[in-house]
DNA sequence: CGGCATTGCCTAACACTGTAAGTCTTGACA
DNA sequence: TGTCAAGACTTACAGTGTTAGGCAATGCCG
């Protein structure tokens, strides 16, 4: 008895975050991502060492695909550019809520979303004319991520989370010392 | 043979909230908490329909907790009481870790929460002085939920986040119109 | 006071999780 | 052709939430 293809480590991920979109957070396990695969749960393990280092990679891959939506602006001004990339933000979270959710995690912070905190980090600077703006990208930060979720935990009614968004970050902007 | 006591509500609340303080997400089970209150788990069944129901009455009381401390302050121009107030909000999120993370799950905002979410707004617009002004109070909320996401995910390296927090709470309120 | 229903506990068990151990199959290379 | 490593397999364990069905003790009502 033949057994299955060999499998490759880019096949894993896609399957994985496929099931996070369809299944949600509850949808992604060792043995429906296997068997999404044609394979047991316990072979992931040649690939994976747990589940841990799995969602690192998944974690990893949402920041790249996160930094490059956010690095691919390159037109209008600073102030311009910094909303545009808010709106991405906010749409890539509410697009792929169980990977966001998961890259949002208590972790700490290197590599790919160390690379992504570097982009915000520079985004924001160049509003505020202030290199290393960490105090203005922080909040900028906390602003996004705490919109969000309060979003997606259906903290608004109806009267107009959208509205609210915008209003905000201009708030913010202006706060720092900057409008336009 | 004589059964143990019998468990009050009030003692599963208070028996759930201390193997949160002190295991974190993963110290409550409903196997722990049984064992806390000397009990079996499928007893637990008598008491609350399912763990759903036992979060929702855990994420209430800490809802009504917090929404006290925010009521407390009472000194202060309304700036003063809104930058207490946050300070307060940080506290809590800090000295609660897995409480906090409960009460900001995804689920519909009823009860306590719509209670504690009506006490920021009153607080937020005092300083807009424009009644009923969601969008600021959204922005508030945003940003206070998420600085402290971020600084429990351990995304700010060394460099200052309490700075981070007076300098964008002031920037905000500035952006909304108001200083002091 | 006696009977009875309700309440709260129990044990046993099911369907899931993630994961460890040990074995078989396959393809590549000496 | 023989050997070896990679990747699959089966089996199994501990832990999760939860259900079913039964015993004990409390409180109510005649």
């Amino acid at each position: 008895m033949p057994y299955p293809t060999r499998t490759t480590p880019a096949a894993i991920l896609e399957s994985a975050l496929q099931l996070l979109e369809s299944g949600g957070a509850d949808g992604l396990t060792m043995r429906s991502l296997a068997e999404a695969l044609g394979i047991k749960a316990p072979s992931l393990y040649r690939h994976y060492a747990d589940r841990a280092t799995l969602e690192a990679a998944l974690v990893a891959h949402g920041a790249v695909q996160l930094q490059t939506m956010l690095k691919e602006i390159a037109e209008g001004t600073p102030a311009a550019r910094l909303r545009q990339a808010a709106e991405r933000y906010r749409e890539f979270a509410h697009a792929h809520p169980a990977l966001y959710a998961l890259m949002m995690q208590p972790q700490p912070m290197t590599g790919a979303p160390k690379a992504l905190w570097n982009t915000v980090l520079k985004l924001s600077s160049a509003v505020t004319k202030r290199d290393d703006d960490t105090a203005a990208a922080v909040a900028l930060w906390a602003f996004l991520h705490g919109f969000v979720s309060l979003e997606r935990q259906g903290a608004f009614g109806a009267s107009g989370p959208q509205a609210g968004f915008a209003t905000g970050l201009t708030a913010l902007m202006v706060g720092f010392g900057k409008s336009s």
